[in-house]
DNA sequence: AATCTCACG
DNA sequence: ACGTACGTGAGATTA
């Protein structure tokens, strides 16, 4: 038998100040909670106990404080952030059958002694579970403490035995009493004997063994006399140290063998709290992911049982469909018991997609409208997708990690009208996706999902299904170069070093350069010595053997991202077809990936040689339209600040204009150094500017970075206001939002941690610009997409880069298709200043970008 | 699976 | 006293 005990009150602590705080949509703080889980599960895993018990404290109550939970709340370093996910987690702990331990006027690391010494009795193992090293004491005769560290979100497990405690204390677990009743505690306020610190006391208890003895042997000449006059004058606060140093191990509390058994639990509560929480992961582990959301009353009569049958005749009206279980898709009538399957290239879904009779409501409309486009039939079948119940989800709550039908289900509290065992999403569409579009038309969201988001997925779909064609013939023959190269340096610098080693190890590598070489290390990571870009770069004076390092990691990134990457996913139509995220960025701009064609080199000139490997087939070219300085536009009409926006209307260039405005100097007087330094804070200020690392881009220090900010915010009253504004609303609903209603949550802003709320006040005065120009290039490219459709032309949008587009083009379409991107890019929006749209075209990207 | 590094807007 | 700009995705190493 073997019994785990966890000290909940310390390891709840660890975890919460361990992991960054988290939030449900509803402002829950679930931080805390989810990293005590995560302890909890994994020693249970690597333990395996038999029983299972987590301690809490538990004050006596005073008259004072007649409710636990008001007292508890006011308790020192308890902030209320922490102090209100302990009663969530005792519920969800009760609700896996763990028991909870507490008494009256105990801590939790007395009810770990009494059960303790109770397993040590019976001869049984005893598993300690705590952050706290105090518990130490406990130690031995198959008692053991498993000291948990919680950084950075990620668990660690101390194994401390006897043997382990001896090593690092040099002293017996019981010894530790002793120990402590000199040196104190300060975090525990134990006095301890005034002027002995750890140093003295543990050599002390080494040598006489107890502090009784030392105490019967003060007279000892290895004393030395300052100590030994410390010692005498202390000696009633060492005992009484001693008293409150020691662990009670005699709690009234049920030590019975088999008290502490895990019950059964409760799975369906034990679920709906875990979605409520949103602990995906942990209802993962726990296997309780697939439990369908519970028949709220146990007394409410059992669902009829409906089983999927194929598609095969049309299906007029309303239509709910959805990913199926194993591929395919379900389909279930508006307000029917009915459930049909098809699988994706079933000619009878096909049919229902072209029916425009049929108003489908889907769960991810891209993928059918793949299947649609695919088929090149002409019709649009995307006139009759009426809603789209990822995309509204991710409207409501772009943070979340994913979204799937069975967690959002739980997440909106959906009950079904049916159970269809097999395919266990069905019955829930129809409520889901009702109660989806409610809370988008509540927060005034259903326009910008009607009329940007659900449109945009056909682009999309249309986007994967052209993809771009590559020169995999050039783009290899890159590849060789780049190799040859990488050879030369790997020998230049083992040479250099002195020895051969992984090059493409941070570890190794910083052990070659600060340990082997004694070059001075700059910045630390958490597990060594950093070596990234900026610490190499000065460290370049040192040894010419930076510079080649630098080169090396520039072309080793090149080739086994980019061209080996890229090679890997050249299709047999000699193009790469890329997936575009729609529900993944925060802000509501799309990503990209396997591959992401949104991060392909172009800064320096070697790394913009791999866009020559974009190219146009034969008899087409590739038009690239970018919208010039988008975000300082939004900024400059968001803001209405009256300088900045007579800036773009009188057509300046904008950081030179900042730089004279900044500067009280005409334009004629600005020197390239002042235009570069204007357009770094110009970035800034998109980004919610801090001065420190204003200085580090600009090479000014942070004082003088700091004044300029000022200046800048002076120079551009409008900007400032908006930044204090933007925050203050940010602070007052709970998100901001974008000039199409598109809202982003900022739980940071509530945190009482001064650098999440800075993070949160940055996110603050991004995301309205950000979001606002990820509103406006979808815009412009469903208003591009359709007039080329329009037009009958057979250019298409092939890319989109966050403010650039990109058509492939035959050469005889190319002048209208470069008067479309830029009339349609440009009227996208209309603002208090111009947008402004520059088209190049090419024969391949690097030649298309101008 | 987490960490480090680095590519883009 | 401390940490340091917003948003992404991918490859290689290490635990």
């Amino acid at each position: 038998m073997k019994i785990l005990v966890l000290d909940g009150n310390s390891i709840l602590n660890r975890a919460f100040y361990g992991i960054k705080l988290l939030t449900t949509k509803s402002g829950q703080y679930t931080n805390a909670i989810y990293g005590f889980m995560n302890i909890l599960l994994k020693l249970e895993d690597a333990e395996k106990p038999d029983e299972v018990a987590v301690a809490f404290d538990l004050p006596a109550p005073t008259f004072r404080h007649k409710m636990y939970d008001g007292y508890k709340a006011k308790r020192k370093g308890m902030p209320e952030e922490l102090a209100a996910q302990m009663p969530v987690l005792k519920e969800l702990l009760a609700l896996l059958g763990y028991a909870e331990v507490s008494r009256e006027g105990f801590e939790a690391d007395d009810i770990l002694g009494t059960l303790a010494k109770a397993a040590k009795q019976r001869g049984e193992a005893c598993l300690l579970a705590t952050g706290d090293r105090d518990t130490l004491q406990l130690v031995g005769d198959g008692v053991t403490v498993l000291l948990t560290t919680t950084q950075m979100g990620r668990g660690e497990t101390v194994r401390m035995d006897e043997a382990a405690v001896w090593e690092k204390y040099g002293v017996t677990p019981k010894q530790l009493i002793d120990a402590k009743g000199l040196m104190g505690d300060a975090s525990d306020n134990i006095p301890g004997v005034p002027g002995v610190g750890e140093k003295t006391a543990f050599a002390l208890i080494q040598q006489f063994g107890s502090l009784g003895a030392v105490y019967e042997n003060l007279d000892d000449e290895s004393i030395k006399p300052g100590v030994r006059e410390k010692l005498k004058v202390g000696r009633e606060s060492a005992e009484m140290s001693y008293a409150l140093a020691e662990i009670d191990c005699a709690v009234p509390i049920d030590t019975a063998a088999g008290t502490y058994k895990k019950k059964p639990a409760d799975a369906a509560g034990a679920a709906a709290l875990l979605s409520k929480l949103e602990m995906y992961s942990i209802l993962d582990r726990l296997g309780l992911d697939k439990a369908p959301a519970p028949a709220a009353d146990e007394n409410a009569p059992a669902l009829p049982e409906v089983q999927p049958k194929p598609l095969q005749e049309a299906l007029a009206g309303m239509v709910f469909l959805a990913p199926a279980e194993g591929g395919g898709f379900v389909v279930v009538p508006a307000g029917k018991q009915e459930v049909f399957y098809a699988a994706a290239d079933d000619a009878a879904l096909l049919a229902l997609l072209r029916d425009e009779k049929a108003y489908k409501r889907v769960f991810s409309s891209k993928e059918l409208h793949k299947l649609a486009l695919a088929e090149q039939s002409g019709s649009r079948p995307a006139q009759s997708v009426v809603f789209d119940a990822k995309l509204a989800a991710y409207l409501l709550n772009p943070a979340a990690a994913s979204y799937t039908v069975q967690r959002l289900a739980a997440e909106y509290d959906t009950r079904p009208a049916f159970a269809c065992p097999a395919q266990p999403d069905a019955p829930y569409l129809e409520p889901l996706y009702r109660k989806l579009s409610e809370e988008c038309a509540a927060a005034g969201m259903t326009k910008l999902l009607m009329e940007i988001e659900q449109p945009l997925a056909e682009v999309l779909a249309s986007m994967e299904l052209v993809g771009m064609a590559i020169d995999a013939a050039g783009l290899r023959a890159f590849g060789d170069e780049l190799q040859a190269e990488l050879q030369k340096q790997l020998a230049s610098i083992y040479q250099e070093v002195g020895y051969e080693f992984n090059l493409n190890s941070p570890k190794q590598l910083g052990e070659a350069l600060f340990e082997k070489m004694g070059l001075p290390a700059r910045k630390k990571t958490k597990s060594g010595f950093s070596t990234d870009a900026e610490t190499l770069e000065s460290l370049r004076e040192y040894s010419p053997v930076i510079d080649t390092i630098l080169l090396y990691r520039t072309y080793q990134k090149l080739n086994s991202t980019y061209v080996e990457g890229l090679l890997k996913e050249i299709g047999p139509d000699g193009r790469i077809h890329s997936t575009f995220n729609q529900t993944e960025a925060r802000t509501g701009r799309i990503s990209s990936n396997e591959p992401n064609l949104q991060n392909i080199p172009i800064r320096t000139e070697l790394g913009s040689r791999l866009r020559r490997f974009f190219v146009a087939p034969e008899g087409t070219l590739l038009a690239d339209a970018d919208y010039s300085q988008i975000e300082l536009r939004i900024l400059a009409d968001i803001s209405g600040d009256e300088a900045m926006r007579a800036a773009f209307q009188n057509g300046e260039d904008i950081h030179r204009a900042t730089a004279a405005r900044v500067h009280g100097l005409p334009q004629s007087m600005v020197t390239p150094q002042l235009r570069a330094s204007a357009k770094a804070v110009n970035f800034g200020i998109v980004y919610g500017i801090g001065a420190f690392s204003l200085s580090k881009d600009i090479g000014v220090s942070v004082k003088e970075a700091d004044e300029f900010i000022k200046s800048y915010l002076d120079s551009f009253p409008g900007v400032k206001a908006y930044m204090d504004k933007t925050v203050e609303d940010g602070k007052e609903h709970g998100y901001v939002q974008t000039l199409y209603g598109r809202r982003r949550p900022l739980p940071e802003l509530a945190s009482s941690n001064r650098n999440i709320q800075a993070v949160g006040r940055r996110m603050a005065m991004n995301t309205p610009i950000q979001g606002t120009a990820a509103d406006i290039i979808k815009l412009a490219m469903i208003r591009v997409w359709r007039r080329l459709r329009a037009e009958g032309l057979s250019a298409m949008l092939v890319l989109q880069v966050h403010d650039e587009l990109i058509v492939q083009a035959p050469k005889a379409e190319v002048p209208r298709v470069a008067a479309i991107l830029k009339e349609e890019m440009e009227g996208a929006a209309t603002l208090a200043v111009p947008l402004q749209a520059d088209v190049h075209t090419g024969q391949n990207w690097l030649d298309a970008k101008g």
